[in-house]
DNA sequence: TGTACATCAGTGAACGCGCGTTCACTGATGTAC
DNA sequence: TGTACATCAGTGAACGCGCGTTCACTGATGTAC
């Protein structure tokens, strides 16, 4: 890549990590402005025109990178339960520690989901939706569930991960309280298992 | 009460309708400005002071807004499941009748979930927890499933606002698409029996 | 390799606008006699 | 009941500020010969 589309990219970056600090800073993303994003980055208000036509814009460019952050999430959880009986408990560890290393992109996600534009909305269940889709996957390839077809199945991820994005407000908040955050983390596991006991039990 | 009391209560509440009404318009409540409530309201901005310090305050009088809703929303569950062996599908009519009624309490229930100020997320986290308090009176009083303890009874409540809380958001997304609208509560529906086909599996 | 021109990411001044908030005010309502 | 004063919800002018966006610019980087 050329010195000026290297620098540019580095720019780009740094808009897009201005903006995630901001929102981790508790700043609700719907109301950061062009200024304060330029500010953060270290360039003038008006480069930020050079990358982004707004700040939704930017946003969209957000999910991206939450898209490949829940696929690392997939990923890792696959590595960790490939051989293990405690599928559940250890998937929902290594949900805890993308909550903590990718903190600024989950607040943007609970935001979004809820706050965002429509575009940001849209963009995000869509993300969610191909999450699910990869529970789907593993929860065939285990046969888990050997009674659901896959519709049922989808059903099933679909609840797991709106499970897993409503705990996500919580835990993120309590990030600095181990003692109530473990509690909230206890609560999740069981929802999961009860979750995966009624799928057991499901017929037509 | 005085003649002034009674105007002055009228004020107020216009200028909560006003703010509940610009966030049914697409507004994200934090991004709502005291000018826009007023305008709306009727009245000059400055007067806005004399009912509410903030927005933020104003908020807070949202959430008990939303309180006496979810009471209500009980109420009508309650009423219409008293002698029905169809609980569930019923209390999601209700529900979906609700998303209806008071789309702007609920739209600003779920933007304020996540993306409020830290004292509207916790107001809006407590009557939610007030939610499946009623909830776990319901299960225990029905004698849903005779074999959980009280504790074991709200970790499955939770577990049912969590997923109508995330339901509601896609819900009300979805108003001006009836297929789609009833394709997202049947899953909703489906969602909820595997839950309580879960709890009824239950063992420590 | 060296030169001359083109590109373009980032700059800085400038604009008009809506914002939150203050303040002194008005006039309807309330209260005391 | 009537009068004289107090209260206070709502008014309107004014403020300084940060906002999004435009524009002409600069100077480093890229390209063609």
């Amino acid at each position: 890549m050329s010195i000026r589309k290297e620098k540019k990219a580095l720019t780009r970056s740094a808009l897009i990590n201005a903006a995630l600090q901001l929102v981790e800073e508790g700043g609700n993303f719907a109301t950061i402005s062009i200024r304060e994003i330029a500010k953060q980055a270290g360039i003038v208000p008006t480069a930020f025109y050079r990358h982004f036509k707004d700040t939704n814009e930017l946003g969209l460019n957000l999910v991206d990178e939450l898209s490949s952050c829940l696929r690392q999430l997939i990923r890792s959880a696959r590595e960790q339960s490939e051989n293990s009986t405690q599928l559940i408990s250890h998937s929902i560890r290594i949900f805890d520690e993308h909550l903590s290393s990718h903190r600024e992109l989950l607040v943007f996600m609970t935001q979004g989901r809820s706050g965002g534009t429509p575009s940001i909305r849209n963009a995000i269940r869509n993300e969610l939706n191909v999450f699910a889709l990869e529970i789907v996957n593993d929860l065939s390839q285990q046969q888990s569930f050997p009674t659901l077809n896959s519709a049922q199945l989808k059903m099933v991820a679909d609840l797991i991960v709106s499970t897993l994005a409503y705990s996500a407000t919580d835990l993120l908040d309590l990030s600095d309280n181990p003692v109530l955050k473990t509690e909230r983390l206890s609560l999740l596991e069981a929802q999961c298992r009860v979750i995966f006991l009624g799928a057991a039990e499901w017929k037509a």
